[in-house]
DNA sequence: GCGATTGATACCCTGAAGGCATGGATCTCG
DNA sequence: CGAGATCCATGCCTTCAGGGTATCAATCGC
């Protein structure tokens, strides 16, 4: 019933690794160590959370239950510990979370500018889960693209940008200067937010050993360009929206303030 | 830096009692236990949380944060424990939030009756914060009265009831049958969710006591009558509204079949 | 000034957390 | 098939955080 912080650390580490070895050298204890610690959170939990066998180490239905939620009481008390902190030594500060490609790096310093007592900080989202540092307290203000879950999240577009697609240099395609849709109708698609490809670094090797193709936001082909993907435009794919995100009913001065010097920032970019 | 749940209790229990010596005997710890865990704790958060004097204990600006924070994160941890216990051991739940004087068990029996198998569960809200159950993962599903902060939730209005006035049976007042909202207006209304009112029985307590009058919903005023208050009816003040209450990108069936089950049960009562 | 109250300090003890050595099971490869 | 590699579990020892008792020190009320 009192679920110790460090040893939902241990499990998350074991779970991540799939493997107590490694996840013990990660977390600077030795491996008994850590099979003892995992087996006794089981038991205080009445739970079984790993299928052991000599050889592999895998999640039960509980495991990947208390994996999933683990991220956000982690994220959670980290965030809270340093709000704390914050207003203990009467700091004021403000995170801007930020999907991949995008670059806020304008808007936070003409805020800086307008507010230099403030300390600003930047946490990057997964694309598949862009609104959740703004929901478990991370981050004040987000910097996303569509879609994303907007219940509950005020919502400033601020920008509109074309996605072009993302194919090996060796497809058959890469050589065309302007692709159609329908060019990449018999290719296998990896848009779909499954949470398979975690980064888009995973995606973008994905592509390059032939998995797949992408339609990806062109900052990200911009940010992201190596030597065997090529990035061409698409004519007839919608753009992608990029907006201002904050929570609904977040009224704080700063955070007002912030969205009012991104959006003049961002227009007159 | 690695934020120690058990610390954190304690602290909270302090936070609560301003008072070393009863925390501890809430913990069932001895006094210097108490003392000694608490400094530690601020240690390591290298912040000072309170501000002790040899008679008394206040909290500190970091020190009301992070009580507020705990909050919080002690109820998630413990929603989040219950759930994989749920799957581990393949037990479907869903529990049901409610605001004071609200009756839920209708709808609970009828949906019992229709889904055997899923265990449900009640959490009384506080009703300066009705959404945070739903909000924190404690509840799936609430049936509150407005206002509340619906932003990114999915409401269906249930009913509409009538407030009354609340008097001391001592009240000038006392003996009319009804009365408008100009016989009100010279009374000390304690309507306004100040956080002194915690419970509603402090509330009514306060009312006996000669502090005010207020408004509560017809409801309320029958489930909690006693000898030294009476409720009379007001003409002229807008009755309150009823709401089942979800979040609103939540889309699980046992959910949906809750929400369908009581908006009927409740519609025939 | 005196007792009551309340937080802090000193000192001790127990048990949980960590380390090391090693066992036992399974996979790989010659 | 046998030898080695890999990987998790177990046994045993050590350390230190967490808890207990006794007591001190400061403040309040009378």
């Amino acid at each position: 019933m009192d679920l110790d912080l460090r040893k939902l650390r241990y499990f998350v580490a074991v779970a991540e690794h799939r493997n107590f070895g490694r996840a013990a050298e990660q977390l600077y204890i030795t491996q008994p160590v850590l099979s003892r610690q995992v087996r006794a959170f089981e038991q205080e939990l009445e739970c079984t959370l790993l299928v052991r066998t000599t050889r592999s180490v895998e999640l039960t239905a509980a495991g990947k239950q208390l994996y999933e939620e683990a991220q956000g009481i982690l994220a959670s008390v980290a965030a809270a510990v340093r709000r704390v902190n914050d207003v203990g030594r009467s700091v004021q500060r403000l995170v801007v979370a930020f999907s991949p490609g995008l670059h806020v790096s304008d808007a936070i310093r003409a805020f800086t500018r307008r507010h230099p007592q403030v300390r600003t900080d930047v946490v990057p989202t997964r694309w598949w889960e862009q609104d959740a540092p703004l929901r478990d307290g991370r981050a004040q203000v987000g910097y996303l693209r569509r879609p994303f879950d907007d219940s509950g999240l005020h919502t400033i577009p601020i920008g509109h940008e074309p996605r072009v697609a993302c194919l090996p240099a060796a497809h058959p395609l890469a050589c065309r200067g302007e692709l159609t849709s329908a060019d990449l109708a018999d290719e296998r698609m990896l848009d779909t937010p499954t949470r398979r490809t975690s980064s888009l670094e995973e995606k973008f090797e994905l592509i390059a050993s032939g998995h797949g193709v992408a339609l990806v936001p062109l900052s990200v082909a911009r940010s992201y360009s190596r030597p065997d993907l090529v990035h061409l435009p698409v004519a007839d794919v919608p753009g992608i929206e990029t907006c201002l995100v904050a929570l609904a009913d977040r009224r704080e001065k700063l955070l007002r303030d912030f969205l009012e010097v991104a959006t003049t920032t961002l227009r007159n970019a």
